[in-house]
DNA sequence: TCGTTTTTGTACTGATCGGTCCACTATATG
DNA sequence: CATATAGTGGACCGATCAGTACAAAAACGA
């Protein structure tokens, strides 16, 4: 009984997701979610009961649909031995393609950390939470890719792959040069291990 | 001619600073920095011209007695074979000791760089000279602990340093446990540097 | 003493912020 | 039909924002 809801949920999230990623949450204004979801402040706060319960909303969604179907060829039950390389030369082409959000706007969730947003608890949480899943799909390309690493040297390799990862969203927004380097330089340190394995001098 | 100005200007910058740092430009309010730096209003107009002014010489402060005075030891002319270790041991000893502002706040440009301001062209290239300069220390720290290595294993080493650097700021306000095991990390992957090179296999 | 500069206090501007409230219309079920 | 929910529009709230204006006081050199 009652009017079915018309808009589609998951697009308003999108749509107010990429204000929230482009200029931050705090510098998000109302009137910029209105325009950008075309739902009136009355719709927005029936929905979602406020800007930081639309936030919520957005983040899930960006860990959902952006973050996790990058990271799925590392997540998935076996990877394969080059799925580790072939995320870093992927994360390497958004970040210097064109105007596009990843490029222009890093990581939602690394500049959340950054901003007074980051200091609520559940925010910090999530982002805490984020760089861990991170650091397991890391974790996963190296073994797939060095089988018979040894633990602690594995460990290492892809703390060094998630480090330069998360150093890639911190800079992009003001050097994606310095970025896209970041990511190469995790690529070759990789290579280098691969080849320090395959003929040990 | 004219009364002597009576309160220490670096010293405002310093509280000022601080305030910054801990929240960064635009949560800063005008009232904060009247209490930190103890000025009124007016006084803060008339010797820094605008909000935006005041951070600029926070800025500056910030490089001349923060960063590079813990980087000195890699800037100097002769840098020692220890000096990377011991500056990637005291940041993480820095991020690790308590309520200080490196370890609740990271660093002030990496997070200007994800806030608002860091979309503003000058501060954008004062963090991209910023993380110029932390690279070229830390080729410098490479190059004294391993002379003979080759350049582009020199050039990746210290990309991974410095990229590990940034990552452990980018990640201290969320979660300061990450943020030491980056620069761990990067002490690990510089020590088997170092094991690899004396004792080729 | 006289001008000059520093510094403060206070009040103000115009704009914007997140959020609320309410009257109204539209669409669904029963 | 009644009733419940969805959605809009617009006015409004108190608070806060950066920045300005102005007068007065205080400390300096000449």
């Amino acid at each position: 009984m009652g009017r079915n809801q018309t808009f589609d949920t998951a697009a308003a999230v999108r749509a107010a997701r990429a204000v929230f990623w482009a200029r931050g949450y705090e510098a998000t204004a109302l009137p910029d979610l209105e325009r950008a979801t075309g739902l009136s402040r009355s719709s927005i706060y029936h929905a979602f009961a406020s800007k930081r319960g639309l936030f919520d909303a957005a983040v899930d969604s960006y860990l959902d649909e952006v973050v996790r179907p990058r990271l799925r060829p590392l997540t998935e039950d076996d990877v394969a031995p080059d799925a580790l390389d072939h995320y870093l030369t992927g994360l390497r082409d958004a970040l210097l393609r064109g105007d596009t959000l990843p490029a222009t706007s890093g990581c939602l969730l690394v500049n959340a950390a950054n901003a007074p947003i980051g200091q609520d608890d559940g925010v910090a949480a999530v982002v805490e939470a984020y760089a861990a899943e991170l650091r397991t799909a890391m974790a996963a390309g190296v073994r797939a890719r060095l089988p018979h690493l040894a633990d602690d040297a594995t460990q290492t390799l892809s703390d060094v792959c998630t480090g330069l990862v998360i150093s890639a969203f911190a800079l992009v927004r003001v050097d994606r040069a310095e970025a896209a380097r970041s990511l190469d330089t995790a690529r070759a340190v990789l290579a280098s291990a691969v080849a320090a394995t395959a003929t040990p001098r």
